[in-house]
DNA sequence: GCCGTTTTCGGCCCGACTGTTTTCAGTCG
C-alpha cells in the first residue's frame, strides 16, 4: 500500500458522497483531505499520526485507519452498496452534477450512459421536472462527445490550439490586449480546455467575429461578459472560454481564471483574515473595490512576493518563501542540442549564432554517438572532426563558451557507447537512454547505475524516457535514482521538450537533486522550449542554486573543469 | 468532516450563465 491509494480511497469515497447527496461541505473535507497527504513530502511509512496533517480529523482519520490495516473501508463499501459505479461516469458529463445525476437514477432508473441515452431519446427525461427539451437534447450530444473526444490534451497539442486561437485574436480590432489563463497558462502537463482573458469595449463584436470563425465547431454558451465554443484543428476539438473585461479589472481576472481552483481558494482565505474580499473585478476594501496594474501588485497587496502561474497549484505556495525560485531569466546557458552531424536541423555555427542571439553566456554540443543510427549518431572520427571545428569556430564569439560534448547512449547491458579515453577529451558527456524500453526495472536500473559511476558522464538525459500522453517511459525506481545520482554527483536533467518534460515536477519536488534544463534542441528554434523547462522547474519548487545552468559563465566553466 | 487568539458552533471562495423554477437552482470554472 502507497500514499497514492489513500488518495485515492478519499477521493473515490468524496465522488461516492456527492453522488449521495452527502453535505457538500462533508464531500470537500475528504477531498481537501486526500489533497493534505498529496502535499505531504513524506512517504506512507514515514507518517505515524494522520490526524496530525492540517485537514485530517477523527473521522477521516478512522477511515484512514481502516484501511491501512486491514485493505478495506466500510465507509466506502456502504456508499457502494447505494451508489451505482457507472453513475460516476456521468459526472463528466457537462450540465450534469450530482443532484441531477441522483433525480435521474431515482425517477428514471438510469445507470449506465447508454441508458440514459437512451431514456433522453425516448424523450422521458424532459418529462421530468427540472429538465427540459434543450437539456434533454444537450445530454444525448454530450454522452455521444464523451465516447469520442479525448479528456484531455497534452501541453504541446494544447499550445497549438493556443498559436491559432491568438493568431485569430490579434486580427480582431475590437480586441485592446488578451491573456491565455487556465491551466495553459500555469502549464499544466494536460488540459482540457483553453480559457482567455481579452479586454475590450465591445464584447459583443469580438463575440461575433469570433464565433463566426471558420475552426469554431459549437457556440456552448454566449453571454455579456463571456464567450464559450469548442474549435477544431487538425481533426481534434476543444473547448476554449473567453471573458470579456474591463481594462481596470483585467488582472485580477487574469489571476481569477488563471487558477488554480485551490490557489484561489487559498488567496481569498487570505484575503477574508485581512477583512477584504477577492472576486475576479478587484478587492474589496470596505466600501472601496482595488483594482491592480499588473499580478505582481495584486500579490504586493497581499504582502506576497509574484507567484509564477506554474506555481500556482496547491495553495502551499503562498506559504513558503517562493523568492529563490527558478525564472526563465535566470537561465545562462542550454547544455543539450544537436546539429546537422547526428540529427539537428542546423550547423554547429548557427546553433552558436542563436545561442548567441538568446543572450547565453555558455552552450554545450551534444549530439548523438554511433550506436544510435536512426539518428546518424558520431563515431569517434567524425566526434573528432566536431571537436576540430568546434575549436576553430571559438575565437569568432568571445561573448559565449562553446564546449564539445556528447549526448552518448547507455547500451542495452549497461555499457556506454564510448570508451574512457574518448570521454576524456570530451568537455562535457550526456548519457541517455534510447533503447530497449520494455526491459526490467533491474536492468534499467543497472544501466542507469552504470552511467552515473562513469567518471565522465556529468548529466543524465530525460531520465524516464516518457512522452506525454504518448509513451509511460521505461521502468525507474525513483527513490534509487535519486540516491544515486547524489552519491555520484551526477545531474539529472529536466528535459524542456513540451512532449518530455521529463524529468517530471513530481518527481523533482522535494528531491534534494542538482539538475540541469535543457532543451534537447534538434531546430534553433526549440531553443524557446526553455520555458516549459523553467516552468517544470518552478512546479517542483526548484530554487536557482538547484540547476547547474543558471551559474555565472566563470562558475560554470569552474565546475566543469573541476570533474565529478 | 474540519477548524478555531474574535469562535467548540457556524462557518466552509465567488460570480456567470443556462434553462425553465416565473425569481432561482444547478452547474461550472
Amino acid at each position: 500500500m502507497t500514499k497514492k491509494d489513500i488518495i485515492n480511497l478519499l477521493e473515490t469515497i468524496a465522488t461516492y458522497m456527492e453522488l449521495s447527496l452527502e453535505n457538500p461541505f462533508k464531500v470537500s473535507a475528504y477531498r481537501k483531505a486526500a489533497g493534505a497527504i498529496e502535499r505531504d513530502p513524506r512517504s506512507l511509512s514515514e507518517i505515524d499520526d494522520f490526524s496530525e496533517i492540517k485537514g485530517i480529523g477523527k473521522g477521516v482519520n478512522d477511515v484512514i485507519s481502516e484501511y491501512v490495516e486491514n485493505g478495506r473501508s466500510s465507509v466506502l463499501d456502504e456508499l457502494k452498496e447505494s451508489v451505482p459505479v457507472s453513475l460516476i461516469q456521468m459526472l463528466k458529463l457537462p450540465t450534469l452534477g450530482p443532484k441531477k445525476i441522483a433525480k435521474l437514477h431515482k425517477e428514471l432508473g438510469v445507470v449506465t450512459l447508454e441508458g440514459l441515452k437512451a431514456e433522453c431519446e425516448a424523450g422521458r427525461v424532459s418529462e421530468l421536472s427540472g429538465f427540459g427539451k434543450k437539456t434533454e437534447e444537450n445530454i444525448a450530444k454530450a454522452i455521444d462527445e464523451l465516447l469520442t473526444r479525448p479528456e484531455k490534451y497534452p501541453i504541446e497539442k494544447i499550445q497549438s490550439f493556443r498559436s491559432i486561437i491568438e493568431a485569430a485574436l490579434d486580427e480582431i480590432r475590437s480586441v485592446d490586449r488578451y491573456n491565455i489563463a487556465g491551466s495553459a497558462r500555469r502549464y499544466k502537463e494536460m488540459s482540457k480546455d483553453l480559457d482567455f482573458i481579452v479586454q475590450t469595449d465591445n464584447a459583443a463584436d469580438v463575440a461575433e467575429t469570433f464565433i463566426n470563425l471558420p475552426f469554431v465547431q459549437d457556440v456552448v454558451a454566449k453571454g455579456e461578459r463571456k464567450l464559450s465554443v469548442v474549435v477544431e484543428h487538425d481533426l481534434d476539438q476543444i473547448g476554449v472560454d473567453m471573458r470579456f473585461v474591463t481594462p481596470e479589472a483585467y488582472h485580477t481576472t487574469l489571476h481569477h481564471f488563471t487558477g488554480s481552483k485551490e490557489h484561489n481558494v487559498k488567496m481569498r482565505q487570505i484575503a477574508k483574515s485581512r477583512g477584504e474580499k477577492i472576486s475576479e473585478y478587484g478587492v474589496e476594501k470596505g466600501d472601496d473595490l482595488l483594482t491592480f496594474e499588473s499580478e505582481a501588485d495584486f500579490f504586493s497587496h497581499f504582502d506576497l512576493p509574484y507567484i509564477a502561474p506554474a506555481m500556482r497549484e496547491t495553495g502551499e505556495e503562498t506559504d513558503i518563501d517562493v523568492s529563490d525560485i527558478i525564472t526563465l531569466d535566470d537561465i545562462r546557458g542550454d547544455l543539450h542540442m544537436h546539429t546537422v552531424y547526428s540529427d539537428g536541423a542546423y550547423s554547429v555555427r548557427e546553433m552558436i549564432e542563436a545561442c548567441v542571439a538568446k543572450g547565453y553566456e555558455y552552450m554545450v554540443i551534444t549530439d548523438h554517438s554511433k550506436s544510435l543510427r536512426v539518428a546518424n549518431g558520431l563515431d569517434e572520427d567524425r566526434l573528432w572532426q566536431q571537436i576540430e571545428e568546434i575549436r576553430k569556430l571559438r575565437p569568432e564569439y568571445p561573448e559565449i563558451d562553446i564546449y564539445s560534448g556528447t549526448e552518448m547512449d547507455i547500451l542495452k547491458d549497461g555499457t556506454l557507447d564510448f570508451s574512457d579515453d574518448m570521454l576524456k577529451e570530451l568537455d562535457y558527456v550526456i548519457a541517455a537512454i534510447h533503447s530497449s524500453f520494455q526491459q526490467t526495472e533491474d536492468e534499467i536500473m543497472h544501466r542507469l547505475e552504470s552511467a552515473c559511476n562513469n567518471p565522465y558522464v556529468r548529466h543524465i538525459a530525460h531520465p524516464t524516457g516518457r512522452l506525454i500522453g504518448g509513451r509511460a517511459g521505461y521502468a525507474v525506481d525513483f527513490e534509487k535514482l535519486i540516491q544515486m545520482a547524489k552519491d555520484t554527483n551526477t545531474v539529472m536533467e529536466v528535459n524542456a521538450n513540451p512532449r518530455r518534460l521529463d524529468l517530471s515536477s513530481s518527481v523533482i519536488r522535494n528531491s534534494g537533486l542538482m539538475l540541469t534544463v535543457n532543451t534537447d534542441a534538434h531546430h534553433t528554434r526549440h531553443l524557446e522550449f526553455m520555458e516549459y523547462g523553467t516552468a517544470t522547474l518552478q512546479k517542483g519548487l526548484i530554487e536557482k542554486n538547484q540547476v547547474i545552468n543558471t551559474f555565472s559563465r566563470e562558475d560554470f566553466r569552474e565546475w566543469v573543469n573541476k570533474g565529478k
